[in-house]
DNA sequence: TGTACATCAGTGAACGCGCGTTCACTGATGTAC
DNA sequence: TGTACATCAGTGAACGCGCGTTCACTGATGTAC
C-alpha cells in the first residue's frame, strides 16, 4: 500500500526530512514498527519514495500551469511556470526542503529513480526557452563563452534536442538556479525580519528581470 | 572558552546542522558531557554561536576580497564578492547550510545576535551598488515597481542611507538570493550529475550576467 | 463439501544506539584574615 | 607563614526519549486436492 508514502508526506509537513522517521510512519498506519519492513526495505527507500512523489507532485504543478496556458507567449509560460513553482514550493515547506534544502545525512538518492522526476521542472523551463528561440523571441546573448562550458551546454542541448545556442541554454540554467534560491529564500525566512511586506510582489518583479536577462 | 565554538565548527565539518550534538563537542573537548553546560546554556546557545561565527567568518571574507581591490570598479568588486562566497561556500559545505540550508528543526535563531551579521554579505553589494550609482555606472531600471515594493526598498534605502533608486535596491536583493541559488546548486549537488564539468567557468557566466541584469 | 497446507499481514519483545539534560558530588585553586 | 573558607572546573550516575532494525511468532485468508 501506498498508504505509507500519504502518511510520510503528511509527516513532512511538520517535520524536516533529516527527522522522518519510520516508526512514526507505522505509528499512524496503526500498525506495529517492525511491519512497515513489509512494505519498505529500508528508511532510505521512504525517502526515496518521498522524494520522487515530490518531485512529481511539482513537475505536475508546473507542467499543468504552462499546459493551461497554452496560447500565450512562451515567456509568458515561463513566469507562470516560475510563479507555479514558487506556490507549490510555499504551501509545501518540507517538501521543498527535501528536493532543494541540505542533504539529508547519509542517504545518497538513487540516480536511475530521482534523476528524471527532479529534470520536469528544468525540462520545462528549457523547452519553453526552445520555443521562444524557434519563434525568434528570444534575443542571442552576446560575450564569449568558454569551451568547457560549451561543451556542457552541447551535451544538454543534444539531451532535449535544443536548436537554441548554448549561451541561451546556459542562461535558461541560470534561471533555475537563481529561481530555487528566490523561492527559497522565501520558504526559509532568509530574508530579514520586516524587510519584505509584500513578498509575491518582490517575487514577481525579479521574475521579470530574470526572465528579461535570459533573452525573453 | 571558545574552544567550543572550534569543536563544533570541526563537528560541522563531517556532519549536517541538525545532527550537531552537545555530546559530540564536550567529548572533543577531553570532558564529561555534563560539564558542557558550564560554558553554554544550552544546545541551541551553541547553534547560534556557530551560526554568528559562520556569519562573520563569511562576512569577514567577502570583506576582504573587496578590499583588496578597492582600486577596482564597482562592478568587478562585486564580482570578487560574490566569488569569495562562494568559494567560502564550497569550503564550508556544511556551514553553508547552516546559514542557507533547511532551518534546523526546533531552533529558532535569536534575531539581536543573528540579524547584524547575517546581513554583512548583502550589506556588502548593496554598498557597491550605491558606489556604481553616484560613480554614474549604473543603468537606472526601467518599468513600474509597486507601491508595496517601493515602500520595502525605501526602508532599506533609509536603513543603509542609500541614494541610488528603488528598483536598483530591488535588484540588488535580487542578485543576493540568484548568487545564493547558484552556490546552494554547487553546494548541494543540485545540478544533474555530469551536467557541468567545469561549475567555476559556469558560475563566473552566469554572475555576468545577473550582475548586467542588475544594471552595472 | 471438507481437509491439509502454504502464504501472508501483522505482532511483540528485544538489541544497541546516541541524545539532551539534571543532580549531587569532589577536589583543586584562589582569597581573606 | 598559616589556616578557614569560597569559588570553580569538572565528575559520574542517572532520567527518559525515540530511533532503526532483527527475530521468532501467531493467526487469518486463500489454494489444491
Amino acid at each position: 500500500m501506498d498508504d505509507i508514502v500519504r502518511l510520510g508526506r503528511e509527516q513532512l509537513a511538520s517535520v524536516t526530512p533529516a527527522e522522518l522517521s519510520l516508526r512514526a510512519v507505522a505509528r499512524e498506519l496503526g500498525i506495529v514498527s517492525s511491519a512497515i519492513y513489509r512494505y519498505v526495505k529500508d528508511r532510505d527507500e521512504l525517502l526515496t519514495l518521498l522524494i520522487v512523489d515530490a518531485y512529481d507532485e511539482l513537475g505536475a504543478a508546473v507542467e499543468d500551469a504552462v499546459a493551461a496556458a497554452s496560447r500565450r507567449s512562451p515567456r509568458a509560460r515561463v513566469l507562470l511556470a516560475c510563479q507555479a513553482f514558487r506556490a507549490w514550493s510555499l504551501r509545501e515547506p518540507s517538501r521543498f526542503a527535501l528536493l532543494f534544502g541540505t542533504p539529508v545525512p547519509g542517504y545518497a538518492a538513487p540516480a536511475e529513480r530521482t534523476v528524471e522526476p527532479g529534470t520536469r521542472v528544468p525540462a520545462v523551463l528549457v523547452q519553453l526557452l526552445e520555443e521562444a528561440w524557434l519563434a525568434g523571441d528570444l534575443t542571442t546573448p552576446e560575450g564569449s563563452v568558454p569551451r568547457t562550458v560549451r561543451r556542457d551546454m552541447d551535451r544538454i542541448r543534444e539531451e532535449f534536442g535544443l536548436t537554441a545556442p548554448g549561451p541561451s541554454v546556459a542562461k535558461g540554467l541560470g534561471l533555475w538556479s537563481a529561481l530555487v534560491g528566490a523561492v527559497s529564500f522565501e520558504v526559509f525566512d532568509q530574508y530579514g525580519p520586516d524587510t519584505l511586506t509584500d513578498p509575491a510582489a518582490f517575487f514577481d518583479l525579479h521574475l521579470e528581470s530574470l526572465i528579461a536577462a535570459v533573452g525573453f
